[in-house]
DNA sequence: TTGGTAAAGTTGGGACTCCAAGTCTTCGTC
DNA sequence: GACGAAGACTTGGAGTCCCAACTTTACCAA
């Protein structure tokens, strides 16, 4: 059972305990292929293998014309770097980013909805919609993007106006001042593969995978807003928070 | 810039590109690795490493002896097999299979906490707790891991009693004959690459993350147990659904 | 018609090799 | 001492071959 899995494991299954134990800590050079032959006695394809597994588990990353070297933990798991929820006012504040310079840029354009969209707002394929598309900046460096979907007939022609910085007061300052009362939110939460321009936009190394979240607000049993919410994966937690009213 | 860039990316993009737009439907073979090095006038590694990107992104699927073929939209998305958060009653049920046969299997043990664990029950390092670990099945698969630990002070000594396969009901059932009250929940969400443990368990093909849940039941301003919630990143959505109270 | 076998095709692991582009280090020159 | 070029080393892309294990298909015999 254990004496013939493929031999790039064992290099895999090495290193990784190396690093997890701390033998190699944040930063270590990882030894290269060329010394890994010899090592473990294998060819260069199992060598180069068992590093394109570390690579693709985010345990190491590779510097072209220098080495491959273990990951600092901060970038694996930069806790709560933006928090999703405020205590307080649950699911009412939109992502802040926790002490660090923030900017977001949008662009809202109309356009018709898609199958997905149809069914989340319950419209129609091919019915207007107003589409909303985000990107969050935090450090200059992107970190979320956002598209967000409102049915046209929801009277709102005006550019995005009054507090900029956040899309989610302005929706709802929109929604009141129209008469619609958000009643009740809804988000999905799943994990994917980049989309090429998602890993473009958000810059992700190879490897990384994107969180997903549906949110879609609701005024009684009529979804008003929907929004695609994607975030790096591997620098961001997503932080609910609810108050178990009796 | 496009005309320099690695060949295994014409593959890539002209497959992926055919599987999106539904040239290449789910359950389609994709072309053997000899009719890519033929068709793309590309060398074996090429083709190989086209067909193990797109494996990576889940969009195909290997079958050794077999072929590549597009897989089934159902496995990429089934969506809500598993709702995460009862409408009626938010944070309150535990992960219920839809309309699927589930089981739990768990087992307690005492143990000591480590120093995560510490931080989020408000512990010291070294104090005792309660460690349960659940493997949850939908159709004899493993679909969900779960490690709950709770303070080991809370008066609690007899195995698990009533209730058996809901380990939420039970654990409200113990807190509150405890005296305790649940007044607050919070779950931190992220994605990673699953431990060797976890792929194992989960029964997790290559290239498939997991969506790893941190919630932390609060009794007032006190941690009372805290559980560590990991499920398949691409067979699951988490559903949060919660009313805005006025 | 059915059953079984053999041949052809496919994946996944592995070994070598070559090369372009980048980094690091060393050493000699100014 | 400062500077710069050369050489050694490293990654990542790419090609070729080989092999074991498995699936599919085709064909032949009962």
């Amino acid at each position: 059972m254990t004496g013939n899995d493929p031999v790039y494991l064992r290099v895999v299954e090495e290193l990784r305990a190396q690093i997890v134990d701390g033998t190699l800590p944040p930063g270590a050079p990882i030894p290269s292929r060329a010394q890994l032959t010899q090592r473990f006695r294998v060819g260069e394809t199992a060598a180069r293998h068992a590093l394109r597994v570390l690579a693709a588990e985010g345990l190491i990353i590779g510097k072209v014309g220098s080495g491959h070297y273990v990951r600092e933990k901060s970038v694996l798991y930069p806790l709560q770097r933006c928090r999703y929820i405020d205590h307080d006012a649950p699911f009412a504040a939109d992502m802040q980013a926790g002490g660090h310079r923030a900017t977001w840029d949008w662009r809202s354009d109309q356009t018709k909805a898609g199958r997905d969209v149809a069914r989340r707002l319950r419209l129609d394929e091919g019915d207007p919609v107003i589409r909303t598309r985000y990107v969050f900046r935090t450090e200059g460096r992107p970190m979320q993007l956002a598209t967000s979907y409102e049915s046209g007939d929801l009277g709102r022609a005006q550019p995005f106006p009054e507090e900029g910085t956040n899309g989610r007061k302005s929706l709802l300052a929109r929604m009141s001042a129209a008469g619609v009362k958000i009643t009740d939110i809804r988000e999905s939460v799943h994990t994917r593969v980049p989309q090429p321009i998602e890993s473009d936009l958000l810059d992700l190394p190879t490897g990384v995978h994107v969180l997903h979240v549906e949110r879609t607000h609701w005024s009684g049993e009529r979804p008003v807003e929907t929004s695609d919410i994607v975030v790096p994966g591997d620098r961001f937690r997503l932080v609910y928070s609810v108050p178990m009213g009796a």
